[in-house]
DNA sequence: CCTTGACTTGGAGTCGACTCCAGGTGTTAC
DNA sequence: GTAACACCTGGAGTCGACTCCAAGTCAAGG
């Protein structure tokens, strides 16, 4: 699979998933003859975890670090349990945080509907008096 | 109460305060004959509230708007709901996304317990072998 | 053969959000 | 009265994570 079509499929741009590579990210894509990247099943499930990790707001050093443990095979297993449980505790914690900021917001919308709401009635009464001229 | 006190308050640096203050998204509080800042109650409820909804990722210039348009009083009603719904939004998607996340963490996190549980038990018996020389 | 278009590279630039600094002032403690 | 300290300012610097660019290569189509 070209990167176009990674790309495509991610919703990564074409350079962010060159900028993954360089980083070290993901390991060196295989290239065809010309030397263009041909992205095989296993690059295509990293370049998945990646996205979902930085997406939950990994940070793109942390991943490096564990996907040079992944890289290093079944020595590192403890290592990496230890990265990801951190990491695992940062987005729960983030998790919760953001649930309360989710309810405060929807708290303040509704007290600004409530507002507008009032508003609209109080106008309703405005017409009501100007009807009676 | 004065910014070394709200920065220990809230766990913002006092950098990070006065920068608040200077891009608007805090209007300028209130100084004492010295020149040096007195934050009163609505100051903090301020803080308070840019502090949460930074934590939950709504950008800083979003907030900004925010905030401008609650100086501007009552009329500015129907264009901050739109907004706040807008980052209600944003934030709900995120929040699922990392839900997702996280159970994937989770996950694997158990799948590196079962792999170490494993290697643990093939230790034992290579000790028992070793036992039996 | 030449153009078009998708790819390549290394390196520089941008963006959001702080964070730090030099140099200055005002209050308290000895 | 002078040292220590907490504060002030404007502006520059940093950091993480991309994002863009110029210049080059290659395959396919007209």
């Amino acid at each position: 699979m070209k990167i176009a079509e990674v790309s495509e499929r991610f919703g990564l741009s074409v350079d962010t998933l060159r900028y993954y590579e360089r980083v070290g990210l993901i390991p060196p894509v295989h290239r065809n003859e010309g030397g263009i990247r041909d992205y095989d099943e296993l690059d295509l499930m990293r370049v998945d975890f990646i996205k979902c990790m930085r997406g939950a707001g990994l940070p793109v050093e942390v991943l490096i670090d564990y996907m040079d443990l992944v890289q290093q095979g079944d020595i590192t297993i403890e290592a990496r349990k230890e990265i990801l449980i951190e990491q695992r505790n940062l987005v729960a914690a983030r998790l919760e945080e953001m649930q309360k900021t989710l309810e405060r917001l929807n708290y303040k919308i509704e007290a600004y509907e409530k507002a507008l709401l009032k508003k609209e009635q109080e106008i309703g009464q405005v017409e009501e008096l100007m009807a009676g001229d």
